[in-house]
DNA sequence: TTAAATGCAAAGAGTTTGCACTTAG
DNA sequence: CTAAGTGCAAACTCTTTGCATTTAA
């Protein structure tokens, strides 16, 4: 995710490019992975004090509106991560927490199981899986 | 999930039977697949207008802990579903909205393929699958 | 009797909304 | 200029918590 794209991509639709969206964007850009409204809220605000929360839900709702970005849900709320990024489920971890995350290909048998069974396409990268770390599971043992 | 056996058990932990913990448990016991904690408040409110929403989410608490209930994450927050019952996931239509149950059986294959690649152990049964049901599938093409 | 259970009110997190003000273009 | 964008305050949903009161056993 390239905040210079995304700028740009935002003029051409017409959008003006205020100091809160431009702050915004490239806090979203940097952010590795996943990143939720309200670490964007906190770190933009530790430089432009004044940007409102529902600032950034707004940027959030627009760049999901042009398929920029997209949100998954993980154990405590809404998270967001660029578009284009390689498909990955989210795995979190029921016991330690910690979070990883895995390739959606290695998916596929299991979409084509419950498409064969239910009709029904998957889409496994929009809920987090939970299960058990292999730290955890092993401590378990 | 039978509601006389849920409070002859809680009997036997030396709980206390109140007229709202009674109408909460049938609630829950009578209601198929899965129920969310405002469901509940609002159903045994037509009965118990009195009963409050804070004492719904006290007897879940306590029935997870017993065991006897299991929570899920949903597009929509948390719901509940009994422990005993044959293990299924949620599938929900982003589409639509639909909800749909399937045997948790057919994960089998991708927990091991998760479980070889990064010894990660999955439950599909804890968050929602997303995804487009058949019909939904079937009209956007 | 007495401790468990409840209701109530408040708080807290996350999110949305209406409206007046600001400002990019 | 002027409408898009913003801040602010309020509201809303879901959930939790402290405390005084009620009540099952």
């Amino acid at each position: 995710l390239n905040a210079t794209e995304v700028i740009a991509a935002l003029k051409q639709r017409g959008h003006r490019m205020t100091s809160q969206r431009v702050a915004i964007v490239e806090e979203i850009a940097g952010a590795k992975g996943h990143i939720s409204p309200r670490e964007v809220t906190k770190n933009v605000q530790s430089k432009l004090p004044e940007v409102n929360a529902s600032t950034v839900y707004r940027t959030f709702e627009l760049l999901e509106e042009m398929g920029i970005v997209s949100h998954a849900h993980l154990e405590r709320g809404a998270e967001y991560h660029g578009a284009g990024e390689i498909d990955h489920v989210h795995l979190v971890c029921s016991n330690c927490g910690r979070e990883q995350a895995m390739e959606a290909v290695a998916t596929e048998p299991l979409k084509e199981a419950i498409s064969g069974h239910t009709g029904f396409a998957p889409d496994f990268t929009h809920f987090a899986i939970s299960g058990l770390c292999a730290e955890c599971l092993a401590r378990s043992q």
